[in-house]
DNA sequence: CGTGAGATTTCCT
DNA sequence: GGAAATCTCACGT
């Protein structure tokens, strides 16, 4: 709670913001004392100008419309029918520009997780490594949905706590996955062999900070 | 392990 | 009307 990021975190470079959260720990409160947190181990960057993958790409709408609010708030959208992914919003308030969090390594309050994202089932879906390493995934763990669309950081519900990677850590880098248009760009960051990040890319490219 | 199709709704053209 | 910043299951190797 002490190292919650406040404010002016979210107001700095979109770039900077995508590898300065790699290690940070991705918080919620659930009530009784309990919270929910994981590990962030991979982000994509959006941005407004000159991305055509960015939901925020062709201006303001109904849906994107928390994109170009003020920074540190949650953007949650629907997509494919039946799932819920969360970006958090960065940038001077009106630029539309946010970072998708892609992949989690669970740290704390993972029964709980567990009954959010599998129910009760017991079956071998249910396995740790496929908790939270995709970004529909941990949305599902942490009750993510349309009600946390809009949500601030900055406040008691959902924050995100400041943390380094490792030293024995690297970030890897790759274009962003399961996108048409803005293919080329290489905006996806990860901790380079966190078991949680999600598969679909094998790029072994090395980011220097 | 890799590939492919289906699920299912919202938003924008 | 069609695509969508995804995931899961079934089936073939």
């Amino acid at each position: 709670m002490n190292n919650q990021l406040s404010r002016s975190f979210y107001q700095n470079d979109i770039h900077s913001i995508a590898v300065d959260l790699l290690g940070c720990r991705l918080v919620r409160y659930i009530g009784k004392d309990s919270f929910l947190i994981g590990r962030i181990v991979e982000t994509e960057a959006y941005k407004q100008k000159n991305d055509p993958a960015s939901h925020s790409y062709k201006g303001k709408t109904k849906r994107n419309e928390v994109m170009f609010g003020e920074p540190g708030h949650l953007y949650v959208y629907f997509t494919y029918g039946m799932h819920f992914c969360c970006n958090v919003v960065c940038g001077p308030a009106g630029q539309g520009d946010a970072i998708l969090i892609r992949a989690l390594e669970p740290l704390e309050g993972i029964d709980e997780m567990m009954k959010r994202r599998f129910g009760q089932l017991s079956n071998k879906k249910a396995q740790y490594h496929n908790l939270t390493n995709g970004p529909a995934k941990l949305c599902k763990a942490f009750g993510i949905g349309r009600s946390e669309n809009g949500l601030d950081l900055c406040g008691k519900n959902i924050w995100i706590e400041k943390e380094t990677i490792y030293l024995s850590e690297q970030i890897g880098r790759s274009t962003r996955v399961g996108i048409k248009q803005g293919k080329e760009f290489p905006w996806r960051y990860y901790i380079k062999d966190n078991p949680w990040v999600s598969n679909t890319d094998k790029s072994v490219k090395i980011y220097e900070k």
